[in-house]
DNA sequence: GTCTATAAGGGGATAGAC
DNA sequence: GTCTATCCCCTTATAGAC
């Protein structure tokens, strides 16, 4: 958090970043932004070119923060189990740092992207750096299955399991809430979420009768 | 399917459907619907009084094309294991049905809504609709949890897994099929689909070490 | 670095001819 | 039921004063 007050620049990504993740590229306008930044409309263009260099800056800004846990938690050694653990802890907790993470995520991964982004030279950047994060997780789970320690399973439609149950799940807003009668963010929200999601795959991904006593809550 | 020519309204409620689910309401122009309708614009607004109800028709004829499958399987009997697995065939075959669905509840489940879509008469049936086949999963969990054939967990959380499963995964359009390196709609990968979600849920729900031989294909 | 003013175009929606 | 023409507002972006 910074001690000094935050420059405009600082200022007008935390709002962008806030109201792109509610209503979307298109949903958005400058002038919107410059508004809740306390800035007139033309002095966001002295900071950002265009109102597509400004979306992705706020997309690379999410992904570093995404990346400064995932990374690591890629890099952790242990059983088949703990390593996928591990990065499904870290991933989880990168997205509720911030309740605006995994709904721009998932815009980014759903979305159709506007004409003016795909065209951003930023683009590919944000495609790759996503991409190479999903490489680390896919290669945990070929590891696993290679080793037997995991029963034989689409590498690709588990990935995309594992991003629906985290991806998808922070970022369901006002539905996720009405579903679990409380915030998807609160620290037992978020420790529940963890304990769900890694039981369901350890066990739906056990290879044989090889079931322990399992935790039960 | 239609044996006469498609009337102006149901060829803009097609069109409408293609694009909303690839731009969202706020990226999809009337202009852009009614060009590729055939029609000028303001023809448009003899057929839908506004660009408001014309996405809630869209959305409503999703929500029923979904519900003639869902709802017969909610009625089906057999054990929980069975009455879920039945559930999850008939959502997914109601997702892969038409690749436009998913991508439009996904947006419909985590977007905010527009102001005029949220004024809309018809948004608090959407809602009723979308709550209500929930509902009737979230009771085939309970009673599978209340029996004991599955091991204790939190329903909200696994609706949230299971939604994040089915609705994100048939969503992810481009990205989905980078991932899965092939169509996510033919008739292969929605099999597989089916089988590597039911095959998750049914061992990661299992309640102790009760696992049989299972189908490892 | 922020402002006012303006350009140039698109948005949704309406009126009225045919 | 479709069209042309029009209204008014909002959009992104630029120019230039302070």
């Amino acid at each position: 958090m910074p001690q000094v007050p935050p420059s405009s620049r600082e200022k007008i990504l935390s709002v962008a970043e806030a109201l792109f993740a509610r209503r979307g590229y298109t949903g958005v306008g400058i002038s919107t932004v410059a508004e809740a930044s306390g800035l007139g409309k033309s002095s966001l263009f002295h900071h950002f070119p265009s109102k597509a260099s400004l979306y992705c800056a706020v997309l690379l800004g999410v992904l570093a923060r995404i990346e400064s846990r995932v990374l690591p938690a890629l890099e952790k050694s242990g059983t088949s189990e703990q390593k996928l653990g591990n990065v499904v802890d870290a991933l989880i907790d990168a997205l509720a740092e911030h309740p605006t993470s995994a709904r721009l995520l998932l815009r980014e991964v759903f979305e159709e992207p506007d004409p003016a982004l795909s065209a951003a030279p930023e683009a590919a950047e944000i495609d790759a750096r996503l991409a190479g994060m999903i490489d680390g997780v896919a290669a945990i789970l070929e590891a696993g299955v290679a080793s037997g320690q995991f029963r034989k399973v689409g590498i690709p439609d588990l990935l995309q399991t594992i991003i629906g149950a985290t991806v998808y799940h922070f970022a369901s807003g006002d539905f996720g809430e009405k579903l679990l009668g409380a915030s998807l963010f609160s620290a037992a929200a978020v420790a529940r979420r963890k304990r769900e999601v890694k039981t369901l795959l350890s066990n739906g991904l056990m290879p044989e009768a090889r079931r322990s006593v399992a935790e039960e809550s």
